[in-house]
DNA sequence: ATGAAAGCGCTAACAC
DNA sequence: GTGTTAGCGCTTTCAT
C-alpha cells in the first residue's frame, strides 16, 4: 500500500542502502545517484517510515516530558505551558518528537517500565518534584538520558539540570524596590521546603546584605499560598510594630492578599506600600493598580532542558550542564512610590 | 544487552509466539503456562519494545495534538492546558502515547509528511484553526482518524469533531443575568468571523427571545480583545440612549475593561451594571468585585477528543460524532445585584 | 560509490 | 494450546 524504500530503490535503480544512504545523508554518495533518487522519492511521494527507522537503528528521535497530573498547581498555570513550547520548538529542530506522559499514574515504577525500558523514548525531561534519588539511580544504571526541571536532590547535584534562577529573581525584585524608594521589604513566600522559595529568599538576603540593609527574620514569613493567607499574613505585620513598607512575594494568590490587606487598611499601593510578585500572569496587569512582577522566561527555560537533553543523548557522557534562566522585572504601578513617568 | 521476547521463551521453554500472545492476551493459552511466562518476565525483568511492536504491528498505539505555536493566545492559556490534560488521561487509559507537534513549522503540507505519512502517530487532534479542508481532503483521501477540536468547516461537517457548547453558554449567561434582576444586557464579542462568538451571539439571542426581551442589534458589539476596547465600546454603550444594565464578554481582556468603564464612570458593580464573562481565569476570582463566569470544560473537552479519536482509530467507519461538551456559570458577586445570599 | 545480506524485536498467519 | 515461519521497512556491516 504505502511506498517503501524498496519502491524507491527499484523505481531509481539503485539498492536500497543507497537509498537510505541519501535519506541519512551518509557515507558518500555521487551527484547523479543523489539527484536521481531525490527526484524519485518526490515523484513516488516517498516518506520514510519513521517506526521503522526507529526500529531499524534503534534510537526512537523522541524525547518525553513528564509530567504530574495529580498536582494541578504543577501544570494549570502559564510556567508549565510555555516551558512545553520552548521543548516542542527545540525538538522539532534536532527532529525530536516531544511525548508528554503522566509519570505518577501507577506509581513511578510503573512508570519506568512503560516509558523508559521500553524504549519509546530516547530521553526524558523530569521536574524536580518526580526526581526522586531512587528513581534516577535506576535510570542511572541503565544510562537513559534525562535532565531535570529544576533542582536535583543533592545525591544527583552532577546531572544536568536547568533551573529559573531564583536567587536572582529574589535580589532582582529586592533592588527594584530599593530603587523605588521603598526600604523596608518583606517577603511572603508560599512554603519554606520548596528549594524555589528558598533561592529566592536568599536572593532577598543577598541582596539587602550588599545594601547594607538589615534582614528582619520576621520580614520572612512562610504560608500556604491563598489570598486568604496573604491578607491576614500581611495584615499581621503592617499592624504589628516596625511595619515594612513593601512585600515580595511568591505568588499572585498571596500578593493580592496582601493588595486586600493594604486596601483595607486604608493604605495606599504604591505610595505607603510597594508590591511585587513572582509570576506574570494576566492577573498582574489586570488589577488596580497593577503590579510589578518578576517575569520568568519558562519558554527559554523549555528550550534549553530540551536542548541539553539532546546533547546528552547524543553524548551519554555529557553531565553537570546547569543551566540557569535569568529573570525579570516587568515594572507597572504597585512599585511606582516616587512616582518616575514610566516608559 | 536487554532482554527480549527470545529470552523469555527460552526461560520458560516456550515459543516467542507464545509469549506473545500472553502479551498481548490473545488466543487461548494454558493457564500454567501463562503463569509461568509472567513469572519469568518478571525474573527477567522484561518489557516489550514498543518500537518492535509497533512496527510489527502496524499501528504506534500514539496519537498527536497538533498546535499552532505561531498563535500565542491559542495555547497560552487554561483551555489549551486543560485540554492537553484531559486528551493525556484518555489515552493512557487506552494505552495510547500523547505527542504534542506544532503543525505550522513548515507549512501544513510538511505536516502531513512529517507526522501522518510516516506513520510516527495512528492518528490526530487538530484544532479548527488548523483544520483547513483541503488538509482534511488529504487525510480523509489516506483514511487517515482525525478529530477536530472545534467545528470543521462546511465541506467536513459529516467528520468527528467536538466543540464547547458556546450557545448554550451565551444562553445559560442571559438565564443567568435575567434570574438576578438584570433586563438590559449587552454583548461584547471578541470578533464576529469566530465560531465561537457567533454561537455564543446566539444563545444570548435565543435567550432573550425565549423570554419574550427584545433584542436589541445595539448591544452586540464586535471588537478585537483588549482592555482598552471593552473599556470604550462600554463607555460609549452606557453613555448612549437605552443604555444596557448587564454586560457579557468573550474573554476576560474585555471583561476588566468593562468593568474599568463602570467604575469611570461612577456607576457600580454588581448595583448597576451586572459584568459576566467567558474563561474563568483566576482574574475572575481575585479583581473587586469578583466575577461571575462562564466556565468551560476543556479538560472534559480534551477527554472526549481522545475518547472519539481512539474510538475512530479502532473502526475507521466511525463518523459524525459531535460532541457539545456543557459550560456552566461560576457565580460571583459581579451579578448580585439582589444580595441573595452567596452559598 | 554502490550492492548484498543480515537483522533489529515483535506479530500473525499457518501448521500441528 | 502451542510452535514454526515469514515478514514489517529500515539500517548497517561487509564486500566489491
Amino acid at each position: 500500500m504505502s511506498v517503501t524504500i524498496k519502491d524507491v530503490a527499484n523505481a531509481a535503480g539503485v539498492s536500497p542502502s543507497t537509498v537510505s544512504r541519501v535519506i541519512n545523508k551518509k557515507g558518500v554518495i555521487s551527484k547523479e545517484t543523489e539527484e536521481k533518487i531525490y527526484a524519485v522519492m518526490k515523484e513516488l511521494n516517498y516518506v520514510p517510515n519513521k517506526t521503522a527507522r526507529s526500529f531499524a537503528s534503534g534510537s526512537t528521535m523522541a524525547i518525553a516530558l513528564v509530567i504530574d497530573v495529580t498536582d494541578v498547581r504543577a501544570y494549570s498555570n502559564n510556567y508549565f505551558n510555555n516551558s512545553v513550547f520552548g521543548i516542542e520548538t527545540v525538538a522539532h529542530q534536532n527532529g525530536f518528537d516531544l511525548i508528554i506522559t503522566n509519570g505518577r499514574r501507577n506509581g513511578i515504577e510503573n512508570f519506568v517500565e512503560k516509558t523508559v525500558l521500553s524504549k519509546k523514548v530516547d530521553g526524558i525531561i523530569l521536574p524536580e518534584t518526580m526526581a526522586k534519588t531512587d528513581f534516577l539511580r535506576k535510570l542511572d544504571e541503565i544510562d537513559f538520558p534525562y535532565v531535570i526541571l529544576g533542582q536535583p536532590p543533592v545525591s544527583h547535584q552532577w546531572c544536568n539540570w536547568v533551573d529559573i534562577n531564583n536567587v536572582q529573581g529574589g535580589q532582582i525584585a529586592v533592588e527594584h524596590l530599593l530603587d523605588k524608594g521603598y526600604g523596608k521589604i518583606a517577603f511572603l513566600s508560599s512554603g519554606e521546603k520548596e528549594v524555589f522559595n528558598r533561592n529566592r529568599i536568599k536572593g532577598y538576603q543577598e541582596a539587602l546584605i550588599k545594601h547594607q540593609i538589615p534582614v528582619f527574620p520576621d520580614y520572612i514569613r512562610h504560608c500556604e499560598s491563598s489570598l486568604e493567607n496573604g491578607l491576614t499574613t500581611a495584615k499581621e505585620m503592617l499592624t504589628g510594630e516596625n511595619p515594612p513598607d513593601a512585600f515580595i512575594c511568591s505568588d499572585y494568590y498571596l500578593g493580592i492578599g496582601v493588595k486586600r490587606a493594604v486596601a483595607e487598611m486604608g493604605l495606599s499601593i504604591p505610595f505607603d506600600i510597594g508590591l511585587i510578585f513572582f509570576d506574570n500572569s494576566p492577573v498582574a496587569e489586570l488589577v488596580e493598580p497593577s503590579i510589578t512582577t518578576v517575569d520568568i522566561d519558562t519558554f527559554g527555560l523549555g528550550q534549553q532542558a530540551a536542548s541539553i537533553l539532546i546533547n546528552k543523548i547524543k553524548d551519554k557522557k555529557l553531565n553537570g550542564r546547569q543551566t540557569l534562566i535569568g529573570t525579570n522585572i516587568i515594572e507597572r504601578e504597585s512599585t511606582q512610590r516616587l512616582r518616575r513617568s514610566m516608559s
